[in-house]
DNA sequence: CCTTTCTTCAAACGATCGTTTAAATAAAAT
DNA sequence: ATTTTATTTAAACGATCGTTTGAAGAAAGG
């Protein structure tokens, strides 16, 4: 009888946290297909029904993974947003503020981690477009409220902007961000080395700077 | 004795053209996980043995399905550049221009399949995201050329621009691209319904405004 | 007609998947 | 020390995957 064991061992916690790390390796560098519970339990050096017992099914096991690793990064964008209000008291945001807010934690989080195996790039990114049912819960659940924390915050720097204008340059600014750190290894690709794909913070300044720009021309025609 | 018959029988041909529209359609509604040879020919009303016959193998299939569907637009990419550089005779194109030969043939795709079960949209989006070998060889075949040709495009309209900001921006628009396509199904969650995800025509330009600004702004600063 | 070639078919092979079972082990509680 | 609970283990179940086999059916050439 334990749905909720009050005094966690010790040992489980650690195998626990040990599956979390090899879900998130997999899903990085396998993408969605290799991750399995074999992969999981044996990267982790357990047992296959050992994950079972821990998180009860695989997709509890990567929902639980990816809350795990977007629960602090959206944190952070919240901190950032407030803080940047604290510099503007009494005055609508820059739009590169706002984004700012949005994005940079992302950044951070991946330079955090580019020399681990990690990848919340391509973990958030994947799960965009995959159709999977768990997965389009994960953005409601995640995205849905920030959404709005941040559409609000637009709307307060641009008050006469066309709310559909809006709307749709938020979507696009999110979806370059995905996109861009999606797609972000392929950069030395095309510029034949001359961009180095690892400038994660380089590139996220460019990245601020496209989007607020992009954003603003694009809600240029107020009602 | 019949690796490439040259009477092909039309019977053959026939299913052939099936099993790469349900191979599409699956691709379209399920995501690759979804893509499996017995439910490509069970749609198809065929055999499963008769999938590999005519395609050799799971990969053969996807491969020419996905061949099938981008290089319609690849062409219609070209055409449309060109047609616009006859419009600015010994002047450089607009960046708006450019880019609308890049993203205008998409939006024309999209808006044609929409009702068929198809989603070329998802097909490449998706596609940029997985990280299976075969799949990343598309990316090289279908898009490392006309990469080179827009980027020499942007080049001879910015020939004062820094090259590495250049690139960069480049990658952040075909990312928006992509990334605001593979999104596209999820604007009236945050919209309330305010945006419709049916109206291609107007995302489109709205999409290539976003994009244009977006990518002169990152190269403001010349050399 | 018969033969050849192209196409479809039902059936099976081997591999891998998520999940479950039941027994063994380790830690805590009494 | 003994019971209880938490954790790990090996083994199996049923399902589904891509691929192959060998024979039957259909269309063309002789």
């Amino acid at each position: 009888m334990s749905l909720s064991p009050l005094h966690t061992r010790a040992n489980g916690q650690k195998t626990k946290a040990r599956l979390l790390k090899t879900t998130e390796q997999l899903f990085a560098t396998k993408g969605v297909a290799g991750v399995t519970m074999r992969g999981i339990a044996q990267l982790a050096k357990t047992n296959l029904a050992s994950a079972h017992y821990h998180f009860g099914s695989k997709e509890g096991i990567v929902l639980e993974m990816i809350k795990s690793k977007i629960e602090p990064i959206n944190a952070k964008r919240i901190k950032k947003l407030a803080d940047a209000k604290l510099k503007y008291p009494n005055r609508p945001l820059p739009t590169t503020e706002i984004f700012r807010a949005l994005i940079h934690p992302v950044g951070e989080e991946v330079e955090k981690q580019i020399k681990n195996k990690s990848g919340i790039i391509e973990i958030i990114s994947r799960s965009f477009t995959e159709p999977a049912r768990f997965l389009e819960k994960i953005h409601k659940r995640f995205f849905g409220e920030l959404s709005q924390i941040f559409i609000t915050e637009l709307k307060n720097s641009h008050p006469t902007a066309n709310e559909e204008d809006l709307y749709w340059n938020y979507h696009f600014a999110v979806s370059s961000m995905l996109g861009a750190l999606a797609l972000n290894r392929r950069i030395s690709d095309f510029s034949f080395g001359k961009c180095n794909e690892n400038a994660i913070q380089d590139m996220t300044e460019r990245l601020i700077i496209f989007v607020s720009n992009g954003f603003e021309a694009g809600i240029q025609n107020k009602k």
